[in-house]
DNA sequence: AGATGTGAATACGTTCACAGCC
DNA sequence: GGCTGTGAACGTATTCACATCT
């Protein structure tokens, strides 16, 4: 049996992974602990250990081979398949991630966008047609989806999830700032900018009083 | 001398912010450790511990004062001032976060958006108009902007974040997938939905895993 | 009952220093 | 020279167990 990495490890695997990814699309060949380290906030001491700890080597004076460590770190956490998500909400944000290339560029489809405003009904948002809400449970069933985007407005979040359990969805990603009440057993996960705000800023007006007390 | 928190715990203290906010908006006074744990993903231990650190009490048996925990955490993050913010892209991605709610909620305003089609300018997102790129320097310097957001296609993402830096922004929220290549000093963060996706993606496949392995 | 608060043990992450390889 | 790989020491987080208060 596979033995199931920590939580940690598995968090800054998918780190390496996107970061690799799109030096890859740099067109770099290598990449080096350190590097990986600059655009994760990881040191490059717990990267090299964590490679490690996958059975995953570099070459020394050069880095590690971007390629492989893609396909190796893919691997190990099973991302070998494709995902069908379920968007609900039709308006500039759905729109927005509809037709972004990221989400289909990691293996996540949207294969299906609903709203309950029957004027976006039958309008083509990326590449799909918009469908209304009630025919959730049906697409989920047939399309196999697990995983479900709320880009609804705030006031239609919660319901919205409900819907989205009762139909199957075992992974919400929420794009709202409402807390999504649901049951034990299923995942949500809030977009939330102002998070990596917040912690940016305590930082930087760290630095700017420090400043301001050594001249002093 | 204040002195500066840990990392961790600061990135903590902004999670149990966020929820606790939340909560009282849902009508809310106290807030358990319990619940907070549930909802931030963090041990009910250790959020009584981080709230220890920074000397706020509870009541046993009843758990935290909402509203002074918010209070409490501001302070101590230095959060009770409000910045604004300068985005860029005025496509979809764009005006749904200019008319989000969820920015000036917390105190970031969007003061200023930017857009390069002509078709865009003059035209008003959420409650702003949009003006040419080419005014982004004039605006930073006029708002005190040090925050930027780019919501524009991938392909002008660094070029955008080149102007940003030299306009004399300091902290940029990167909405595109591209590896922003800025000068020491200044802090990128990106938008990646995929992240928590491929990190909860693994442990559904493990505990699937497990249990098919437990029929066996 | 139902919470907070805290000691103690353990696991995990971070950092330094440096050996080893290309 | 530049980067990987790793031992050792340290600091932080997690968890258990239980005393304590309302």
């Amino acid at each position: 049996m596979k033995a199931t990495l920590q939580p940690g490890l598995t968090n800054r695997l998918t780190k390496y992974l996107r970061t690799t990814q799109q030096l890859i699309e740099e067109g770099r060949d290598a990449v080096s602990s350190k590097e990986l380290g600059e655009y994760t906030g990881i040191n490059p001491v717990q990267v090299r250990r964590d490679l490690n700890a996958i059975d995953f080597s570099g070459t020394r004076g050069v880095g590690y081979q971007a390629h492989d460590l893609v396909e190796a770190v893919r691997n190990i956490l099973g991302l070998r398949q494709t995902y069908n998500l379920a968007l609900v909400g039709a308006g500039n944000l759905g729109a927005a991630i509809a037709s972004s290339a990221m989400l289909p560029k990691r293996g996540f489809i949207i294969h299906d966008v609903f709203d309950n405003d029957p004027k976006k009904i039958g309008r083509t948002v990326g590449n799909v047609v918009v469908k209304h809400i009630d025919e959730l449970e049906k697409s989920v069933a047939e399309a196999d989806e697990i995983i479900g985007i709320i880009a609804t407005p705030a006031s239609a979040a919660q319901e919205v999830a409900e819907r989205m359990v009762k139909a199957g969805i075992k992974v919400i990603l929420n794009y709202t700032d409402v807390l999504l009440h649901v049951p034990p057993g299923i995942e949500t996960h809030r977009i939330d900018p102002t998070a990596q705000l917040m912690h940016t800023l305590y930082y930087l007006t760290q630095v700017e009083e420090e400043e301001k007390s050594e001249r002093e």
